[in-house]
DNA sequence: GTCCTGTTTGTAATCGATTACATTGAAGAA
DNA sequence: TTCTTCAATGTAATCGATTACAAACAGGAC
């Protein structure tokens, strides 16, 4: 093993002080061209990496952020990894990752992590915070040091990126309307989750607009996953005032469902329509390709972790708008057919 | 912001030495009971907790470790990650993910992390690594601080937890020749990956075995992706002298390619049996349901955690066996018919 | 030459926890 | 009582980088 050279075995090598080198490296501009020159060699010679928890330490930094994903499993989620990385790529930040459906107590190791030093920020695709945990981040003073994407609380002192989920109900309505369908079904996310709720209010507010009755039934209770889309489409089967259509809160869900329906011999777009939304990779390649609603995935992470950057780096946390609300769009395919 | 509070802070409240109060928190053993109570009613009272930065500086460890993903955007990755995350829940150990298709100079990027200090230890689920980084690799002395999981290098000083990759292809492709096939497809993975080798290793001898005859236009490049099996759907579609049945590399290039057979109007398994590997979560309930080699993909990360935690921990690298191998299994779905 | 100014570089304190070594004190042996 | 031994606790050095402050030095004004 080699012995980890530091600050001071650089300084020797170059006949100067650590400050020097120290400075070489973070201020190389306080440095003349000359002695800039003989350090860096020095630097490159001996092969010198800063040792980050020294740095860290002295610097009362982590240079880590934590995303706190539910369910890591769901696909959806890697597009938003990717952008969140991207927006780290050129920083020396590190990113943590944490399954927060596997995770206990998660505010409490959210603070915890803060207090320890471990991470200067995190981004949440978690919106699933009780009254009383919010009230701990408030206490501890962390609320700007964390930013919510996808996913949001209805506190407005944090900063979150979103899709915006209620015009892609909307659209998904109006989509299944203008094919001619009455007798739209809802497999909705879980109960009290946001995206759940949004959706559900645009669609009634475009439901009321046109006049579209509604069987109660037809509400179903998901939770964005597959089997939560299989069991749907099992009560559908059994339905005896059976809808057209259904848009569903998610793709997978989408997917489960149209499974389910298919083995009790209701083909889908034939006998009913199906709507999905997020438009992940697979939406595409299904059988039948899957109409769904788009949400630029990648962009929310790379907004998300963009501000949390620049509400890092600038004291000045009085951003002009906290929330910022991203465009979704109607991709058609073929699982939606004209009655 | 409330400051800091340190274990000083600690100590003049226990009114004990800042070494009494390590020695609560890390050797309690080493203290009087009475003492122990003193301290620790402290440490509540106080609210304290341990600084990793200085922590990790002081003991010269990073209490991280980073796992490395070729494209997080792949559902496959997700299960081993978790079996990663439950390796590590009970530890301290920090998770770090990195996407090694994003990364440039990847084995220089891990040195890096090594010699700052930032990682202790390495989980690679991507095994494409030059004989140059291999050697880089050595000459840095952190082969045993690196565990290959899923895939691996042909190096036998390295620890690895793997599938049983020859097993699955030999599974599927007897599957298909007990069906009545005789004209067997194979969409491989990336020419050089070791996963597309074993596999494909797998599915010559077998195929010598049970005299098999192959097209070798048959044998048509892939890596894994959806579109990849797409575009194999296609130029099937072209043969003049088509396969009865394909065997893919991956459950998600099974999926393009039975839309791309779809969309040309051949029928799964009507006209043609499909078997991809891996058994992802959609395969169950895509249409048709996809016959598959399952994989126990938290297993592998499972282990791989152990492994590197049982390493990083005695210093004794004596391992019994280095390499593991993971059992697979055939799961027989709707994809796949007699002839 | 002397003084002043401003730039470049060096010295040493500091971040917060750990731990080798020193000290204290109590129990047991004689 | 006095000495030995050992367990419990304290003191202070240490991990490696940063940076406030000090020092050195060059150049310009007089």
């Amino acid at each position: 093993m080699k012995k980890a050279i530091k600050i001071q075995d650089v300084a020797r090598a170059a006949s100067v002080s650590t400050a020097t080198v120290s400075r070489a490296l973070s201020n190389p501009e306080k440095l003349t061209e000359s002695t800039l020159k003989i350090v860096s060699d020095a630097i490159i010679e001996t092969g010198y990496r800063v040792n980050r928890n020294a740095q860290n330490l002295r610097r009362q930094k982590a240079n880590a952020i934590l995303v706190l994903a539910p369910n890591l499993g769901n696909p959806f989620f890697s597009q938003i990894l990717a952008g969140i990385y991207e927006g780290f790529a050129k920083t020396e930040c590190s990113v943590l990752i944490a399954d927060s459906l596997q995770l206990e107590n998660k505010e409490a190791r959210i603070l915890n992590a803060f207090a320890d030093g471990s991470i200067d920020g995190v981004i949440s695709l978690d919106g699933d915070f009780s009254a009383e945990q919010l009230e701990k981040f408030t206490k501890y003073n962390v609320n700007d040091k964390i930013v919510f994407a996808c996913e949001w609380v209805f506190d407005a002192t944090y900063t979150s990126i979103r899709s915006d989920n209620e015009k892609g109900a909307i659209l998904a309505l109006r989509h299944l309307y203008d094919l001619g369908h009455r007798k739209i079904a809802h497999v909705t996310g879980p109960e009290h989750n946001v995206l759940t709720k949004s959706r559900r209010d645009g669609l009634n507010s475009e439901r009321e607009r046109l006049g579209i009755k509604i069987n109660p039934e037809w509400i179903i209770r998901g939770d964005f996953s597959i089997e939560s889309g299989f069991e749907a489409g099992l009560k559908i089967l059994k339905m005896l005032d059976r809808p057209t259509a259904v848009f569903c809160a998610s793709d997978e869900t989408a997917f489960g469902l149209i499974s389910a329906l298919n083995s009790g011999g209701i083909n889908v777009p034939g006998d009913m329509s199906v709507v999905g939304f997020d438009d992940i990779s697979l939406s595409e390649t299904f059988i039948p390709s899957l109409t769904t609603i788009r949400q630029d995935r990648r962009f929310l992470g790379l907004q998300a972790a963009k501000r949390l950057c620049s509400t890092m780096n600038n004291n000045d946390n009085q951003q002009t708008n906290r929330i910022e609300v991203v465009d979704v769009e109607l991709i058609v395919r073929a699982s939606t057919k004209m009655i």
